[in-house]
DNA sequence: CCTACTTATCGAAAATGATCAATATGACTG
DNA sequence: CAGTCATATTGATCATTTTCGATAAGTAGG
């Protein structure tokens, strides 16, 4: 999932003279991790989306219809659509398709992954 | 900029008929709580905003002056001084000005308790 | 005081993202 | 098969965010 394409400590500045600072800093995440990893929380970082995960979780079956986002979160169909699309491909939820509708239910893993990851990074 | 259309536990549709679905989701979030929680992860969901915390996470002494982000993650000063407002804004991090130079050190108590939000919402 | 250095702010440009109306797609129903 | 319902896609608009160059504000040293 998290990417090693780029190394993890990033070449910095030279610190040529004698500067009292900057020079040393390094990082543990490489510009790819770092892209990776703040695109699975900008998933996550959307007001809409929040409450949508929330709905999930609440629901007594664990699994709600796609329907039944539109009324409680008060945006469009086509809106909460989107937003539906933006948590799977993240995978943060996975949905079933169920005669006319779909039920989604949380990819529960997946969140508690990326929290992983950020508690590492920032450690 | 806050919409207040629908209230914490919103009525969603009125679900007059015999529907096999739509009508009965809840959000533990009120839109309120999800827009709060939705910006401190925000802060978080930027490629630069995680180096920037790796780095201080990775320093030895546990504080970073301003001028040593610039290198590691490739941007501007200017590009540096706004997240780390937003980092500071978000009570992601602090900093402590001593003679020229900002020395910044993790707040880490608030990224426990982001977590603990977004766990509580998704459980 | 004048200069060098560190950080912040301003203003503008470019990119990204959220949103909705309209419409398409696909599935059940009568 | 025609109609209805649930969801996805399209296309456009609006708001936000990222970014940088220029410049200001503040501090230390000569």
């Amino acid at each position: 999932m998290i990417n090693m394409t780029a190394e993890a400590i990033s070449p910095s500045t030279p610190s040529t003279d004698g500067n009292a600072c900057c020079g040393g800093a390094v990082s543990r995440l490489s510009p790819d991790e770092a892209e990776a990893l703040a695109h699975e929380l900008a998933a996550v970082a959307d007001p809409v989306r929040l409450q949508m995960l929330s709905i999930i979780a609440s629901a007594p079956a664990g699994e709600v219809c796609a329907c039944d986002f539109v009324g409680p979160v008060g945006k469009s169909q086509p809106t909460v659509s989107h937003h539906l699309k933006v948590l799977s491909a993240a995978g943060l939820i996975e949905g079933d398709k169920r005669g006319r509708w779909i039920w989604y239910r949380l990819a529960a893993g997946n969140l508690v992954t990326m929290m992983s990851s950020l508690s590492a990074a920032t450690s």
